[in-house]
RNA sequence: GGUAGGAUACUCAAGUGGCCAACGAGGGAAGACUGUAAAUCUUCUGGGGCAACCCUACACAGGUUCGAAUCCUGUUCCUACCA
């Protein structure tokens, strides 16, 4: 199998340019290629992981890839795929984003320089600051028709909305796009651009820069837009995103996160995500088909998915935690299992002199940690059946923890609902 | 610039003086069922209080009234037609 035919089995290729010609190329030697990542907030999140992993795809099959952060393009804001203009990032935010993310880039792709593909990773400020406004104008500019640039899906979709309009800055944003990719065929050789199916009117852009400007071809491939089963988006919970950063999201949360995936998405998220081989996943999926609820297809994408971000000891700790609030009993589990768990999920400090006497408020403990968020609801949580207290559900609104709940004087775990877990830390 | 219409909770959308913390739908949360699924069914969905009740909220600022999301005045923003 070529990286071609892997990513079409994978229902990864969603379009690509002169794809014969394309094919062809990549069979004759290693590319070059890039992908870009706008530094929108300080971590990527799991959506913007299916081309991060494709371009160590192509690593594998050899090739040579390039991570682009966008420190320029970050700082206008793509409209592709917004439906509204967006808020400008301050400098400051930028810089921070951008050192963050670009820690993340560097974590996926091979940058051994022994080997002859290592990877790239580069910042496309810092070719594009340099340049003046006036010769932008006259080196990139000139190239573009403002009707060719207007028909852009991106744009046209904006044009249309009378309410919201485009400003001036996010229409330039292909030029900048179109730009870095000339850039890096001159600097890197690099040949292919690879981004989500949004990124096509701007890899677009790129090729036909640098087809007038340096009168060579180069290829665009996008991949497509990962969405659920649901028709939702890809990639949110009900906090949000899910972030790569362990600190916004916890392991064991980034965990729950792919063992929650809903059965008729599964098969193609291993597809999608992991690098696991044709025959492996076709094991899976023939498991998955006979008997769903052991989902071990779930079990292998959460596993994979975990160590690759997280590291192998992280995510066994996270399996761990997992089973332990997800096993029944906390009977017999031990202090260091459950310090463990402890470490995964939401917790609250609260003073030990508290407990003392009449006790603490079970209401308060729900507030406290996060798991609800107001009085009121919790109150409602905990009258409709919803809320744990050490896995026994407490119905009693105006229950109060009292030293018996403690386990090895210092923790309490609170549930809400089926998935929801939080410590009470008692010190 | 003129005229007419609009702005309601996370979203859509009813409500034209008290019965409105505001119909309905979607979304979300909890429960039952299950596999930490899906589908289905039930309940809840501004904040505080055990409760009576109190506070905050129907674009913004004022006013009329015993009482306003609803009436009046001004402001901002949108939409349509005219110039």
């Amino acid at each position: 199998m070529n990286i071609l035919e892997d990513l079409q089995w994978r229902g990864l290729l969603n379009d690509c340019t002169a794809s014969e010609e394309l094919a062809k190329r990549l069979e004759e030697r290693p590319i070059s290629l890039y992908g870009g990542f706008d530094p929108t907030a300080d971590s990527l999140h799991v959506g913007n992981l299916v081309p991060l992993i494709a371009l160590r795809r192509f690593q594998n099959y050899g090739h040579k890839p390039i991570a682009l952060a966008g420190g320029a393009t970050g700082s206008i804001g793509d409209p592709s795929g917004k439906k509204s203009e967006r808020q400008l990032l301050t400098k400051e935010i930028l810089d921070n984003n951008i050192a963050q993310v670009k820690v993340q880039l560097a974590r996926l792709l091979d940058f051994n320089e022994e080997i002859s593909n290592s990877a790239q990773l580069v910042d496309n400020a810092s070719w594009v600051s340099p340049i003046s406004f006036l010769d932008f104008l006259r080196d990139v500019g000139k190239h573009f028709t403002v009707n060719s640039m207007v028909a852009k899906e991106s744009v046209r979709a904006r044009m249309e909305d009378r309410e919201v309009g485009i400003s001036y800055t996010e229409f330039s944003y292909m030029l900048l796009q179109a730009y870095d990719f000339y850039h890096l065929n001159q600097v890197e050789n690099c040949e292919l651009q690879i981004g989500g199916s949004d990124q096509w009117g701007n890899i677009t852009a790129g090729t036909e820069l640098t087809r007038k400007k340096a009168g060579k071809t180069v290829y665009g491939l996008t991949l497509p837009l990962i969405t659920n089963a649901d028709g939702s988006k890809f990639g949110k919970s009900v906090d949000g995103a899910i972030w790569l950063n362990p600190e916004k999201t916890s392991v064991y949360r980034f965990y729950q996160f792919f063992i929650n995936v809903d059965d008729r998405d599964i098969i193609n998220f291993l597809k999608f995500f992991t690098f696991l081989s044709k025959e492996q996943i076709e094991e899976l999926e023939a498991k998955h088909a006979q008997n769903p609820g052991a989902r071990e297809a779930h079990r292998a994408l959460a596993w994979e998915m975990t160590c690759l971000i997280h590291g192998e000891q992280a995510a066994q700790d996270a399996i761990k935690a997992s089973q332990i609030l997800f096993g029944g009993k906390l009977d017999d589990i031990t202090e260091n299992a459950l310090k463990e768990v402890a470490k995964e999920i939401p917790s609250a400090d609260v003073e030990a002199s508290s407990l003392e006497g009449e006790g603490f408020g079970l209401i308060d403990a729900l507030v406290e940690t996060g798991l609800c968020q107001s009085r009121g609801q919790a109150k409602k949580d905990i009258q409709g059946g919803g809320v744990s207290l050490n896995n026994q559900r407490i119905q009693e609104i105006g229950y109060r923890v009292a030293n018996k709940d403690v386990h090895f004087g210092k923790y309490v775990l609170l549930r809400r609902g089926k998935k929801n877990y939080a410590t009470l830390l008692i010190g």
